[in-house]
Formats: structure tokens, C-alpha cells, sequence
DNA sequence: TACATTCCCAAGCAAAATAGTCAAGATTAT
DNA sequence: ATAATCTTGACTATTTTGCTTGGGAATGTA
């Protein structure tokens, strides 16, 4: 499992989604504008989240996406390693060849490492982040926030993210 | 905090250092050739752990690196931070204003994540990963090698990292 | 003093991954 | 028919990674 933006954004808009459900299918337009995230983007990471069953479709007008199973049941571990497809051919994979045929001096602490990790971010599902008053807090503002304010404003720069972030 | 090869060279290296300690400086040389990194690149890694005292240097004939603490004191979260130095100016970084100048939705959840992740790999140290017996027989290979094999033959592609890898 | 050995440092570079755009289509409610 | 929406694939720009090159600076030994 990598832990990037893309897994960010992934998280970000089944969070969304997870938020509205219950209003019909949401269009990725509708979570585009309101979590910041270009729409051809969003097409992109929802076409593998359908791959693995995490959101339903329905096309044509009206249409969108809902969710594939019920928030309880969507664990942000499955929603990360859905968009981020982890094809490391680069060292061992679980094979223990990573140095000269042979097992490298810290196969397992990153095997071990990764089911940790793994097994963390599969305790917390949708509806335990719906559950958070910070998230609806924030919800809250983004269903009522003024839509017009979007059409002239572009994001300011200073940001940055507090990803798996230590320094 | 990331988690890429980088980090993990740079924990593979530490480690190597590690179990060689005791012995004199070590150089990067030796720690090159026994865990199959490029000197070069091992350069541009010991020069971060160095400003964050985790190795300290000695030049010249007999020089090399030893550890900066006790093997006890270094933990691989330190060693992963050191090298990563995640200038991550894309996104938010605590501020809380990832997207419009306000708090994105997961915003908490990354930090908490960043968190329990950062915790986790600060509680196991180099000397933890030394007394695994695994980790000894690796070890115990890579000393007893004969080095001149290494001249003929080129690494195998049929590699690939267990990194924190699902799919 | 010469010199080999080692650390130190900066520039540059190819390949991969990331983040995103663009264009064309398929499906379906109205 | 048409517009809204998903679906797909190709393409592009930027950043990061892993690594090379090429020079130094320090220092033990002869």
C-alpha cells in the first residue's frame, strides 16, 4: 500500500459520496466542485473504484454514482489500495528474492509494516469518518457554501498537505 | 512521513551498519557491496542521516560511519523521516486550509494517520530488528559471501518490493 | 611530503509515477 | 432527438526516484 494523494482524493470523494447518499446518485461533477478535484481526474480513480465494486453507476441523466456497499462496510484501506494498484516490480513483492536470489536484511520489517498499516486503515470505515464532528463540520460548509464564489476564484497556493507527513 | 525505497535503503543500510558496529567505522563501500545499493546513492542518503545525527563520520584511510546512538535509541521512523524529507508543499502540511482557503474534508483523518503510522515505526529500533532471528541469518549470509561472485553476474530482474503493498 | 583512502557535495539525467487534460464514445431519461 | 451522464483511452506536464559523474576536502600511512 502507497499512501499518496491519489489515495487522498479517492478517500476525499467516497467520503462525499458517502455524505449525499441517500439524495440519488451524486454526479462527479457535484463532487468535483465541491471537494476541489478535476472532474476527467475523479473519472479516472471512480473507473477503479467500480472495478472493485466500492461504487455502483447509473447513466444517462439523473444518473451518478452511490455507493457499493453500505458506509459501514467501506473500510479506507480498500478505497486506497483500489486506486493505487501497488504493481512494485521493482523489489521482491512478497517473493524473498530482493537481493541476489535471496531474502533482503529487511524483507520482513517491511511485510510486517505494510499488515500493519493495512490492518489500521481497515478499522475505519465511511461511516466511522461520517460519524467525526469535524467531518460534518466541514460538509456542513461545503453543501452551503455560495457555488457562484467558485466561478472567479482559483485556489490559493498556500497549501499544502498534512500527509503521512513527519519532518 | 512516505514510504518508498528510499526509506527502505536507507533502513536496510542503517541496519547493516548496525550489526557491523563494534568492528570499527564501516564504510559505505562495504555497506554498498553487502546490500547491493549504489555507492553513490548511499552518499546522498548517510549525508541526511548525518545532519540528523544518526551516523557520525570519520575520513580518510580506516574512516567510515558509525552509529550516531545506540542501536537501542535509533528507531526506523527517525531513519524513513530523515531521508524523506517531505517538502510536500502541494497540500495543506497543518494548516487547515487545504482547499479554498478552508479545512478539506479528511483532513483530521490524514493527520491522525500520519500519526499512528509515525508512532508505530517509532517504536521499533535497529536493535529490535537485530535480535529478529531472521534478520541474523540475512545477515550471517551476506558476511560469509563469497565477494567475488558479486564481479560476474548482474541482479536478477525477477524482483520486486513487499512495500507497503496490497492490491 | 606524497598519496591512497575515505567522506563530502553539487549538478545532471533517465525512468517512473503522479496529476491532470482532451477527445470520443455509450447509455438513458426526458 | 437531445442532453446529461458515465466510460474509455490516449496524451501531456511535472515531480520524484534512483543513480551517475565529477569534482573536492580531510586524514592516516609511508
Amino acid at each position: 500500500m502507497k499512501l499518496t494523494t491519489k489515495g487522498r482524493y479517492a478517500v476525499t470523494a467516497m467520503l462525499d459520496l458517502s455524505l449525499h447518499y441517500g439524495e440519488g446518485p451524486i454526479t462527479l461533477a457535484d463532487i468535483a466542485q465541491r471537494q476541489g478535484i478535476s472532474l476527467s481526474y475523479l473519472e479516472q480513480l471512480f473507473s477503479r473504484l467500480r472495478k472493485k465494486s466500492l461504487v455502483a453507476s447509473v447513466r444517462g441523466p439523473g444518473g451518478g454514482y452511490s455507493l457499493g456497499k453500505s458506509a459501514e462496510e467501506i473500510f479506507v484501506g480498500e478505497v486506497i489500495s483500489a486506486v493505487d494498484e501497488n504493481i512494485d516490480t521493482t523489489r521482491c513483492n512478497g517473493a524473498h528474492n530482493c537481493q541476489n536470489n535471496e531474502r533482503c536484511l529487511t524483507h520482513d520489517l517491511w511485510s510486517d509494516l505494510s499488515n500493519q498499516i493495512y490492518s489500521y486503515l481497515n478499522k475505519i470505515s465511511l461511516q466511522d469518518l461520517m460519524d467525526r464532528k469535524a467531518v460534518r463540520e466541514v460538509a456542513d460548509r461545503q453543501d452551503h457554501a455560495d457555488h457562484d464564489e467558485l466561478s472567479g476564484l482559483d485556489i490559493s497556493m498556500a497549501d499544502g498537505s498534512n500527509d503521512l507527513a513527519g519532518t
